[in-house]
Order: C-alpha cells, then sequence, then structure tokens
DNA sequence: TATTGTTATACTCTATAACTATA
DNA sequence: TATAGTTATAGAGTATAACAATA
C-alpha cells in the first residue's frame, strides 16, 4: 500500500476510494452498507467516502428503497477504475519479478492459503 | 499488523512502541536519529516515543556528546522487549499453519526475495 | 425492533515546518 | 554547513455515539 497510494494520488484517489472503486466495479448494485461490511469500514466513514466519488460523477446512487442506495459506476467511473486496476495489477506483476521463477507459483499459492483463512474469521 | 496491534495494547504498547523497543533490543547503543532512517519515521514522532518509553523505565538514554543519545533497554525494558518477541513470533508461527507443510520452505524463500529487493530501494 | 444512512466528534498515526544546540 | 533533538501543528484514517427515516 505504501507503493501504491502515490500511484491512487495521482489519479485524486485515496487509497480507500480505489477500493471501494473496485468494490463497485465488481458488485454493481451494492449498497455503501455492504460495502462497509465487505471492507470492514465504519458506515460513518463510508458515507462522505461515496460523496466524494458521487460529486466527481465517479459514481450513481439509485434509491432502491426509502432508505438504500444502489450503486454503480459511471462512464468516467469505469475508466478510471480501469485505470486503477493496471496499477494494481502492474504492481503485483512488479512485485512477482522480484521472486525467481520456480517460486512464484508456491509462492501464490502459499497466500491464497493465508487469504483463505482470513475469509474464515468470526 | 492489524492482529498484533491489540496483542501489544495488552501490554501498553503501540505497534510502532514495540517494534522500536526490538530496533534497541537488536541494536544496544542506537541513536533515536538511527531509529528514525532504520524505520523511516520522521524524527519530530520517534522524539514522543522515546519519551514516552524512557518515562515508563524502559529504556536509558545516556548522553554520547552534546546532541546525540545512546540508547539500551532497562531490565524492565529487556523482559517487555521479549514478551514482544514471544507474540511476534506466536503470529507468525500461526500464519505458517495456514499454509500446508510443503509450501512454507518456497513461501519463506519468497518473502526473503521480495525482503531483500525492498532492503536496496533508494 | 433492526437497519440504513448521516452528522459530529475524538483519537491515532504520520508529515511538515520551524527552531535550538551541537558536530 | 550539516546533523540531532525538539516543539507545534496539520492532515488522513479510523472509531464511537447519537440520530432520523425506513424496513
Amino acid at each position: 500500500m505504501a507503493e501504491l497510494t502515490p500511484r491512487f494520488m495521482e489519479m485524486d484517489l485515496r487509497a480507500s476510494e480505489a477500493t471501494v472503486l473496485l468494490a463497485i466495479k465488481y458488485n454493481p448494485g451494492i449498497t455503501p452498507s455492504d460495502i462497509s461490511r465487505m471492507l470492514d469500514m465504519a458506515t460513518a466513514n463510508t458515507t462522505p467516502l461515496i460523496r466524494r466519488l458521487d460529486k466527481r460523477g465517479l459514481v450513481e446512487r439509485t434509491p432502491v428503497n426509502g432508505r438504500s442506495h444502489s450503486l454503480s459506476l459511471t462512464r468516467d467511473g469505469g475508466d478510471l477504475a480501469e485505470k486503477v486496476l493496471g496499477v494494481v495489477e502492474d504492481h503485483e506483476r512488479r512485485l512477482m519479478d522480484k521472486i525467481p521463477e520456480e517460486l512464484q507459483k508456491p509462492f501464490m499459492e502459499a497466500i491464497a492459503y493465508l487469504w483463505k483463512a482470513e475469509e474464515q474469521l468470526p
């Protein structure tokens, strides 16, 4: 994240904003409270974050009932999310390049086990 | 760090304080500015951190010349650093337990390559 | 009654600027 | 002139409490 954050800043995005952009990209129709649970953020912090993205015309909020909002990316939001994804993938490639080729696959497998264990937390 | 921080809090230590405690343990005689460079902290933040540890009787500051201070752990500081080390090692063991045994060695080797590349940054 | 979204607020961590004293 | 240590301060991230509106 220390290396990614400056890359996001070039796009006028905080790390959390970039993350939320990707969360909406892969889960169109998601609500702010869904995002809060998924990313383990306090809803009190999600609200102003979404509003910033909304004001910049990156996300669209449409009420699904009297209290929930369905979120989706605008054209601009989708383009920016694509850029974010490119930066993240570039970063991962750079990291992998530092590992000898024969260790890359077992490394990714090991990471997958850690990730799976993390997902199963209480 | 998200999992370690609460463990440190039980010892009334912030994550940064626990880290500095270990830095002094393994580098007795180190100065605050050395620590700042080693851990990439702003010296403005190191000063009050060291002072907190000093006030709690965990570290000892002895002037080496008119402006530098040599840091070392007191008896209490050494005991607490030992506890910190135990918590860290326990955490690492718990993480490794989530990875199948045949992947553990290649995983650690891959991590070592990433670590080495990190050390060679500008 | 529980949940969604919201506002206000507080605390921690981190970063910057400015300063004193010393090498 | 450069460095060590210090102070004050500002910003970002995160957490809690309280609330209104709605399911």
